[in-house]
DNA sequence: CTTCTGACA
DNA sequence: TGTCAGGA
């Protein structure tokens, strides 16, 4: 049995992922709606969660403390997805999707009316595929 | 008793 | 996001 195999595995209740990840029930089931993570179901229907989704929503939480919205978190995973994944902190893009993201940002700096502040903290978690 | 879905004085 | 209802 291999190690991702296990990581894979489903095995804790939305109960122990409260407290493992900080993260309130609610919050757990809206990732899951926006498919940020996708729970296996027990027989009862209980989600059962393995240590991959653990790891997904603790990334969350930590996209969600620098301030980045659901649709700025979507694409973080949609570019893992396209093997543009290096690190767990630090993910290249093009630059049509640093400009995506970028334009996300400026709506959210305007709509929490707190405008440039947040400017640094994103340009630690992205940088150019070709700066590399 | 824990978790689930749907809904919002 | 919190929280309540009604059910499993």
């Amino acid at each position: 049995m291999s190690r991702e195999f296990r990581r894979a595995m489903p095995l804790l209740p939305i109960s122990m992922v409260m407290q493992l990840t900080e993260l309130t029930a609610r919050q757990i089931r809206y990732y899951e709606e926006h498919e940020l993570i996708v729970p296996a179901r027990s027989e009862g229907n209980r989600r059962m969660f393995s240590l991959d989704d653990i790891d997904a929503l603790l990334e969350i939480r930590e996209l969600l403390e620098q301030g980045i919205n659901m649709a700025g978190i979507k694409k973080v995973f949609a570019m893992r997805n396209n093997n543009y994944v290096r690190s767990t902190d630090t993910v290249l893009m093009s630059d049509a999707e640093l400009r995506s993201i970028l334009r996300e940002e400026m709506q959210q700096a305007q709509a929490s009316k707190k405008t440039s502040l947040r400017q640094g903290d994103l340009s630690r978690f992205f940088q150019y595929k070709n700066e590399q």
